[in-house]
DNA sequence: CGTACCATGTAAACAGTTACATGATTCA
DNA sequence: TGAATCATGTAACTGTTTACATGGTACG
């Protein structure tokens, strides 16, 4: 029985993008796999050694004229049949979201509608918020296009997530609706 | 700075329905509560004690006719009025979804076009089945309806999740469109 | 007598976040 | 000199899952 530690194939895989620095990777996390994979460097640099130990990776340090030393990570041929092994490997089960909205929204019969449609339009503004994140990053890969064979499939995770914030900005409009129908949209 | 522990309050909230213990608590959430909120054994009997330290619940010892003794709890005054202050909060940040399906996605120029079209087929079948359990709980919260000031309120999220979960499912249409436009439907 | 269900709990492992510590280089 | 950025790492903590352990009752 093998553990997934769907993370380590997430490092692993940034290593076959232009990330070869534990710093390098967590920057590329924070603005490509942010929305769907948030990592650590909790999680990076021990993750790192681990890739060595095992054989996926090989490490090297380098000093820069124009910066701090640093170590580059270079994936394996070992490490790439890995990833191409677990990249056929279908889920075993789809995630459950945690939803603390949802969960507050469950037990709202105990407080006046008025404070459980304040909760649902601070969410709305949020998902709003993050639908123009996901449309800045959008642009980011669409311009950048440094590696036009990864593009695609990271414009079609972004689709996903603008998808997903789309629907659940609608589902708060119409429960909003729902919960308190004769308000009006004026002070 | 206080934690949040949502889970606390998910098992605090659910003393307000009929679940008095930790069993019936559990069977809730597998019911209503776990498409947004699992929660485990190992979470509910040491959280239900906790509660009582923080007189939040009391507990009583009953012995039944029919069946095993069990404990059963009783949210208090404090408890409820905690519960109410926990509704009123509103969420710090947005929850960011871990999409296995997305990660390998994200990766995918490793692999041939059919694998992964086989990766999203799979995705998709999964949520459909999701969709399916979401209609049978509707259901049973619609024709149970015993507390009918809940009611509402479950039925929203159970439309959260349809909505969310269709949006998913017609992505993963588009997308194995998208990566194999030629394809023919048939073998 | 065995199976299913009711019922309570803990220990260990695991995953992940946060806070901290350190230090180099660049630029204003 | 100080701030921003580049760069690496660990320790402690929190939350959650899994596996295990126990035992009662009901029903066929």
């Amino acid at each position: 029985m093998k553990k997934d530690n769907h993370t380590k194939y997430a490092i692993l895989g940034l290593l076959t993008t232009d990330c070869r620095s534990g710093y390098a990777i967590k920057q590329m996390c924070d603005r490509s796999l942010n929305h769907f994979w948030k990592i650590s460097y909790g999680q990076i640099y021990p993750m790192l050694k681990q890739l060595v130990t095992d054989e996926l990776a090989t490490v090297r340090d380098t000093t820069q004229d124009d910066g701090p030393d640093k170590k580059e990570y270079f994936i394996t041929a070992k490490g790439e049949a890995a990833l191409q092994e677990w990249l056929q490997t279908p889920i075993d089960k789809i995630p459950a979201e945690r939803n603390a909205v949802l969960l507050k929204l469950f037990f709202s019969r105990h407080q006046d509608a008025d404070a459980t449609i304040r909760q649902l339009e601070d969410y709305q503004q949020k998902l709003e918020e993050r639908y123009s994140t996901y449309e800045v990053i959008e642009e980011m890969i669409a311009s950048h296009m440094h590696n036009k064979q990864d593009a695609p499939y990271w414009l079609f995770t972004l689709d996903y997530g603008k998808r997903l914030t789309k629907a659940a900005i609608d589902w708060c409009t119409d429960t909003i609706d729902q919960i308190n129908p004769g308000r009006d949209n004026d002070g």
